[in-house]
RNA sequence: GCGCUUGUAGCUCAGCUGGAUAGAGUACCUGGCUACGAACUAGGGGGUCGCAGGUUCGACUCCUGCCAAGCGCGCCA
């Protein structure tokens, strides 16, 4: 419909270029808008505006002017001049209505679009990076979010047409893996954290205690067996990670969270991966020895100093195989990546796109795409809750899972822009009433799923194909409300994958239940305006309208992850 | 000190990549069910969009400077 109207101010423009109405001059990308007001007609253009200085007429006069010369359209009512010079479209009602036949014959898929799309119409891959936790500990709050903003971007960009791979990496290799095998082997030799033999950079939580015991007690994990000797720190290694790597996956999976690959970094070094970046990196000239150590010229790429890849005892430093890695993405021919982190690692995306660069292998400035979330605050019993990984004073992702349930807890940590603090307020979040906003859009859609029982109870059965060929009847306020907030959501699933911004998808849907809750309600003020009506016409066109209301929460909470149930 | 991010109603936050009178929730005040589920809804009060400049027909949005908060600035990951 807007590429319809873009037509038409189109023509109407060259059409007064040509009778020289106005003089030849530069046209800017004409925009059509939906408008927010509905006095504003239903969509609005502001090309007078923009077109008033070089064309040297005052905004309105020539608003007037393009009008005139608008060619008529079956589907424009009428148009407006508003305001300073924007030209308001009204169109004939069965454009707004249009929407709802579209949302059930599209039913699950209503809202996608093919923006992912190559130009022979193949979707293009993508990868996505998120949680990448490391296997030192349970997944805590500030995982949750990741794994909330990640895998609705995931989602969205699935809607749009994309070839998703979805991937988590393993930091299975450094000094902390060390670190977390020799807390656990000391527990397993029954020293604790005030013992004066416990390692000085120890984890202190209380899994360790559990895992050790797992160990001792010769349960198998993943296939791997504890082998109950407290001195073999390899095995005890390897165990703690196969038993942790378990425990995040049992998170995930209770979180909805589903991965296709998992990448270790440890496989980096042992496929030499690691070893012919940094011969690459030499090779091209970007390094230099220093201290004892071998530098990369990060600077040469926008970095603020250089920084040191070789350790002088002849270890990397962790942005090396991370390199590594980015670049296995590319050849594995992702030539979209968006990496979904927290912003305590930003300092890390200069680096690794510095050391991309100069692999000098044609891989563009810029990549791959970063997502940074910021932390996040639990506050608890009006407290903050402090997380410490060493102290053991931590909010899980499972705790949070079991006391307030997924649906709200992905709901509250993908509902805000990623880029903004959150506060996880755990009192609130437990609330089921009022202030609870995954609720309200559940109850919203619960609500239809009611009438449509009550329907059929009171023998007042819905009929689709009538419903449909009445719709038309659909005149109120709150219906037209209603259906101007149905047909903004594919922009909105769009304008979210294109963003990487998935909270816009739960603004949306709460403003779409709140239309759908006053269309509701309007029915106690009103009782001609209930949906149960009498008239068969009337309610089935009611009905339908309430169908394709419930179709859309579905697909929206779908989109973050969350159930849309028929019953609360 | 430098870099990244943020600053919008008392509080928690949106603001659709420059548009019309800056919007929700919450809290506060006033109404609505012998129920198509009131976990809802109708209305009211509440704003120098951190501050100061600039860009233009127009700025919460873009630019510059300053103030404040969070996070980074390791031969840790």
């Amino acid at each position: 419909m807007k590429d319809i109207i873009q037509q038409l101010i189109q023509q109407a423009i060259d059409n007064m270029i040509s009778s020289e109405v106005l003089p030849s001059i530069a046209l800017p990308a004409i925009k059509v808008e939906r408008t927010r007001d509905s006095s504003h007609g239903d969509l609005a253009c502001n090309i007078a505006l923009a077109l008033a200085k070089s064309s040297g007429l005052a905004p309105r006069e020539l608003a007037a002017l393009i009008c005139e010369n608008l060619p008529d359209n079956e589907l424009v009512l009428s148009t407006d001049i508003a305001g300073p010079g924007f030209i308001n479209f009204f169109l004939v009602k069965t454009t707004q209505t249009d929407v709802v036949l579209n949302i059930i014959e599209q039913g699950e898929r209503f809202g996608q679009n093919q923006n992912g799309h190559d130009s022979k119409g193949q979707p293009k891959a993508v990868q996505v990076e998120f949680v990448s936790a490391n296997p030192t500990g349970p997944l805590h709050v500030g995982h949750g979010r990741g794994a909330a903003v990640g895998d609705s971007i995931c989602r969205l960009l699935s809607a749009s047409g994309w070839n998703v791979t979805r991937e988590f990496y393993y930091n299975d290799a450094g000094q902390q893996i060390n670190n977390l095998a020799a807390s656990v082997q000391s527990r397993c030799q029954g020293i604790g954290p005030n013992d004066p033999q416990w390692p000085e950079d120890g984890y202190r939580g209380e899994y360790i205690t559990e895992l050790a015991a797992y160990y001792m007690a010769g349960k198998m994990v993943n296939g791997i067996a504890g082998l109950a000797d407290a001195d073999n720190h390899s095995a005890i290694r390897d165990y703690a990670v196969a038993y942790l790597r378990n425990e995040q996956d049992i998170d995930l999976q209770a979180f909805r969270v589903e991965f296709d690959v998992f990448s270790l970094e440890s496989d980096l070094y042992t496929d030499g991966k690691v070893e012919s970046t940094v011969k690459t990196l030499i090779a091209n000239g970007f390094t230099y020895e220093s201290e004892g150590a071998l530098w990369l010229k990060t600077t040469e790429f926008g970095d603020d100093k250089d920084r040191v890849m070789r350790k002088s005892d002849g270890g990397y430093t962790y942005f090396v195989p991370d390199v590594a890695y980015h670049l296995e993405k590319w050849q594995r021919g992702f030539t979209t990546v968006i990496n979904e982190q927290g912003a305590d690692h930003h300092s890390t995306i200069t680096r690794v796109r510095a050391g991309l660069q100069a692999l000098q292998v044609g891989i563009p400035q810029g990549w791959p795409d970063y997502v940074l979330h910021q932390m996040v605050t639990v506050m608890r019993d009006g407290e903050e809750v402090k997380i410490s990984k060493r102290a053991g004073s931590y909010v899980t992702l499972s705790d949070l899972i079991e006391q307030v349930g997924c649906d709200t807890t992905r709901y509250f940590l993908v509902a805000r822009r990623a880029d903004s603090q959150l506060t996880f307020d755990i009192d609130l979040a437990l609330q089921k009433t009022n202030d609870n906003p995954v609720f309200y859009i559940q109850y919203a859609h619960a609500r239809v799923c009611s009438v449509m029982r009550q329907a059929a109870d009171k023998s007042l059965p819905f009929d689709l194909t009538l419903g449909k060929a009445n719709l038309e009847l659909l005149v109120t306020d709150t219906e037209l409300a209603l259906l101007k907030t149905l047909a903004a959501y594919p922009d909105c699933v769009a304008n979210s994958a294109r963003d990487f911004a998935p909270h816009n998808i739960a603004s949306y849907l709460r403003d779409l239940a709140a239309n759908l809750h006053a269309w509701y309600a309007s029915g106690s003020q009103q009782k001609e305006w209930q949906l149960l009506v009498a008239d068969d016409k009337l309610r089935n066109a009611r009905l339908t309208l309430a169908e394709a209301s419930r179709q859309v929460i579905e697909n929206g909470l779908n989109l973050l992850g969350v159930s849309a149930p028929t019953k609360m």
